[in-house]
RNA sequence: GGAGAGUUGGCAGAGUGGUAAUGCACCGGACUCGAAAUCCGGCGAACCCGUGUAGAGCGGGCGCGCAGGUUCAAAUCCUGUACUCUCCUCCA
């Protein structure tokens, strides 16, 4: 949510900013105008409110004194009337203006490549050997299912596409590679949390997935009850409403959850392999900072996520998105993108967004400065990362020839030793 | 799923139709070499509108979980609803 005050000074800013996002400049008009009648109703149902008030007050001495009051009430009858009149139209007001300010994005920040489509985004980094296969790398979904650790048709049989069994070795992969990341993150100064994976819609509202995007997520209970889309929700929205102590900023919280996506509008994309399920792991890392240090703490968060990459060794780039291929609350978003040797290109496996004050506002979650004033905090998210991607691209870079993965130094610990899935060692029922 | 109780300022806690007690905490001051204690004064989240250089000050609105209703007037009455707690049932 942005500041109408602030629209309301400089709206040529907003529409510029804005505009880059694929906002209209009629859209900001359109805001204002309704602003600039609220404020009309406000001051007209206010002074009719004053008015009603002082009345009151009069019949309530004359009563005491045990005058007769039913002139002044009878007066006083008629402004009721006009004051419901009026607080209907503000109420209206109020409801449309809220609409269309809750449905605008954030102010992208001024280093953010424009641009309307995802072409153009700024390659920040590139770390990591591309390694040279001297046979023909397979897919993973391939390597998982030759193997017997992935299992597709028969999640097809039993949920449906976008969805996968791990079995075996590849469930234990799994596991190794989250508690790893859990465990890093930990080392870098964030709190693990295990939170709901079922919020309210309250909690969708505050971090922004809704009004938006409702038609994007997996509903339960009718409207209210929704499986979360990414753990972002239940950690930023854990202080949702509160003013946080100054002394305990920043806050750093992390969390593996599953996530749930409908992925509607996707059909057809990336229809083979773990890469876009409707059911996936993911750890996520959610920071609350003061607003001077977010930006800061936007490329410590990225780095956080990196660190696990470079430990895995597996390739990868940072890019900084562009404008108009950034999430709705973002003022700035890098992605990592792993390699996929394979597919022989680089796809995501984090996204890590610094948010502003944009979700704070919706949340009102607050602190106060140095001078005890009240301040929006800010809230940034990144995911750190997506585990079924990282296990993808282990099975895709660490593959040998004859079909085996190796296992990454610094997952054999998470693996009780292994070293190496093979035909023979990775689903034991399999080679009764 | 059934029954009951509760929801008031940062915290505790009064208030059953006349416009939110009180205590603690907090802020300012006095006393003191200083601090504690004590005394005096102030302050009741946030928010919204107007005025304004101002997130100062001033004026107004709103404000007792939330949303409606009755009334000149609602924390108080009525209706609905959310959440919390207790007991029963159930369950990992």
């Amino acid at each position: 949510m942005l500041d109408i005050k602030k629209m309301r000074q400089d709206p040529d800013f907003y529409k510029k900013k804005l505009g880059t996002r694929g906002v209209k400049p009629e859209e900001i008009d359109e805001v204002l105008d309704l602003d600039k009648k609220r404020r009309d109703l406000l001051q007209k149902t206010e002074a009719l409110k004053a008015q009603r008030n002082e009345a009151s007050e009069k019949i309530g001495e004359a009563k005491k004194k045990g005058e007769n009051a039913d002139e002044a009430i009878a007066q006083t009858r008629k402004l009721g009337a006009d004051i419901k009149e009026l607080d209907k139209k503000v109420d209206a007001n109020d409801e449309k203006l809220h609409d269309l300010l809750a449905g605008i994005p954030n102010i992208p920040h001024d280093d953010v490549p424009v641009s309307l489509t995802e072409e153009g985004a700024t390659e920040l980094r590139k770390v990591g050997t591309i390694r040279k296969f001297d046979f023909e790398p397979k897919h993973h979904w391939d390597i998982g299912t030759n193997l017997g650790i992935l299992d597709f048709d028969r999640a097809h049989k039993v949920s449906g596409a976008r969805f996968v069994y791990y079995l075996g070795l590849g469930a234990q992969l799994e596991r190794a590679v989250y508690n790893f990341m859990l465990d890093e993150h930990m080392k870098d100064g964030y709190t693990e949390v295990l939170p709901p994976y079922i919020v309210n819609a309250a909690s969708m509202y505050g971090t922004g997935q809704y009004p938006k995007f409702r038609d994007s997520v997996y509903r339960v209970n009718g409207e209210d009850m929704t499986l979360i889309p990414t753990a972002e929700v239940p950690l930023t929205n854990y202080l949702r409403g509160e003013v946080i102590p100054t002394e305990e900023l920043p806050v750093y919280v992390t969390a593996l959850s599953p996530c749930f996506r409908s992925e509607a509008g996707a059909a057809g994309r990336d229809t083979r392999g773990l890469i876009r399920m409707h059911q996936f792991n993911k750890v996520e890392m959610v920071k609350y900072t003061k607003a001077e240090d977010s930006w800061d703490e936007l490329e410590k968060m990225t780095a956080n996520g990196e660190n696990i990459l470079k430990k895995l060794n597996i390739p990868y780039h940072v890019i900084t998105l562009t404008t108009g291929d950034m999430s709705f609350t973002a003022a700035m978003t890098h992605d990592i993108e792993l390699w996929m040797p394979a597919q022989n290109k680089y796809r995501e496996v984090s996204s890590c967004s610094n948010c502003t004050d944009f979700q704070a506002r919706r949340m009102h979650t607050q602190y106060r400065d140095e001078n005890g004033n009240l301040q929006y905090v800010h809230t940034l998210n990144g995911s750190g990362l997506a585990v079924g991607r990282t296990v993808a691209a282990i099975l895709e870079n660490y593959q040998n020839e004859d079909g085996s993965v190796t296992i990454p130094n610094v997952l054999v610990p998470y693996m009780h030793g292994v070293t190496k899935i093979t035909k023979e060692n990775a689903v034991p029922f399999r080679n009764k």
